[in-house]
DNA sequence: TTGCTCCTCACGTCACGTGAGGTGGC
DNA sequence: TTGCTCCTCACGTCACGTGAGGTGGC
């Protein structure tokens, strides 16, 4: 059987520039006619679903066609890259894994908040464990607390940047946080002063908005909890903190949306 | 605070080029002092932190800039988007799983057939799912034939081309094959006329290999098999069919490892 | 003759990476 | 003075995609 380029493309799913591309990369040779039209024999079908196969792990054109070639690799060293191609799509399975679940969670928060904003609850808040620098702001300035933010950020699929106080009297400080669980999942655990333990419990929740002014008056973010504590008598106890769910930019101004809560006793 | 690009790159994990890259196509606006250099404040590392996120949910650069603009998207907007970004990371979640998974079979077969190659054993073969086109070659040069091939190659995260003799007397051609409990999870058990079933149950089995006369003689991969049940007096009893594990190249050679199963009665 | 497929060649895209050559503060 | 950081600008990379302008077979 001799295929022209427009039946492989439509068999394999390719454009006819992807076959060229191939072509040109050494994957296939493929033979032409007196026309100077290409024909594609059995062979170069099989080879083409294997780079495409190899394509969808990940592996580079270039390495396709030197794994291909006439002195190209061993079974055994195919295996060896099968097994790397192993490792980088679990890793990728669960990179995009988490990346659902975290996104999961910021719609359904967001959502309910963006129905019911500033509107007070009571609920399960979970332990947290926070990040928070030594300075309060959201970065430090330095060299070796960069680095342990960095791998914060880098060890978060979809991070959230949050706003704590760890005690009524304390200062309010921006911070990374997220559940210990997950943090125990990824290994972050790990006892650093800048490392701590925001315990959960009985809180008080509202997603509330904030504008740029939580730069110079983090705290801004409490508000609404705060009133409704005093209003309803609730003692704070414990810890209070917020997570930015997304930012609304409409009409020119940043409006970020935070999940926060306010333990109570 | 105020941070030198410096400071921020090690902060995020990010190059000072990717860090100018941004800042150009406008997801900061960063101020510089009268020496030229930048200066980053908390609400530039706030939006950075975000647009790594959002780029680690595969959102293009652009489409961030537009997102955190003056006249950018509204909470709704942000949050479709993503409900979208969720749908995609769910489908690369299932792609690179499913690869993972494929890899580990081409792994584990691969290896077992280097180091016993031609060994024939007895075990149980599943049930097969099959696609074959109407001539026997891999690919049909019938339009719609070729629609239906290219979609069971879409389907399928790493496609087995098979080789398959349905029984005894019939032809060996080439088809795409995979498990039929895989095939029900994939939704390609549909009944068309390219599509059948290929009973497993007891089978002999062997690792064997060829070259590219394969193409002219698709039958020279049963070979051990038949040998093995000719010496041993064993009937078959259904199909015959392979499935390739990979490519070894070396020394100038291309062989074919096939996986190989008849079935007995 | 018309429509269709196929050809080559040049340039574009996306998200950066890689120097090259120069400036400024400690 | 030296080393370090930072600057801009041009060009490279990867895997194709997008026309532009032309040819060949039914």
């Amino acid at each position: 059987m001799r295929y022209s380029i427009g039946d492989v493309s439509r068999m394999l799913g390719m454009t006819t520039v992807a076959l060229h591309f191939y072509e040109k990369e050494g994957i296939i040779d493929t033979p032409k006619e007196e026309s100077g039209r290409r024909y594609y024999e059995e062979a170069d079908i099989n080879r083409l679903i294997s780079a495409k196969k190899y394509r969808e792990m990940d592996v580079a054109v270039r390495d396709i066609a030197r794994q291909f070639s006439s002195d190209g690799m061993t079974g055994e060293q195919v295996i060896g890259r099968m097994r790397a191609c192993r490792e980088r799509a679990l890793a990728q399975a669960a990179h995009y894994a988490g990346l659902a679940r975290d996104i999961e969670r910021l719609i359904t928060l967001g959502e309910a908040g963006m129905r019911a904003e500033n509107a007070v609850d009571i609920r399960p808040a979970p332990d947290m464990l926070a990040f928070c620098n030594a300075n309060g702001t959201l970065m430090s300035d330095r060299k070796c607390e960069q680095e342990a933010e960095r791998r914060w950020l880098e060890a978060l699929p979809a991070v959230s940047i949050s706003i704590l106080r760890e005690k009524p009297d304390a200062s309010t400080v921006f911070a990374l946080m997220l559940p210990l669980t997950r943090a125990c999942e990824l290994g972050l655990n790990e006892g650093q002063t800048s490392v701590r333990v925001i315990p959960g419990g009985m809180a008080l929740h509202a997603v509330t908005t904030c504008g740029e002014e939580q730069y110079e008056q983090p705290g801004v973010i409490f508000r609404p909890i705060e009133a409704f504590a005093r209003e309803h008598r609730f003692t704070q106890c414990g810890g209070m903190w917020g997570s930015v769910l997304f930012v609304d930019c409409s009409d020119g101004v940043r409006r970020h949306f935070y999940d926060t809560y306010m333990r109570i006793g």
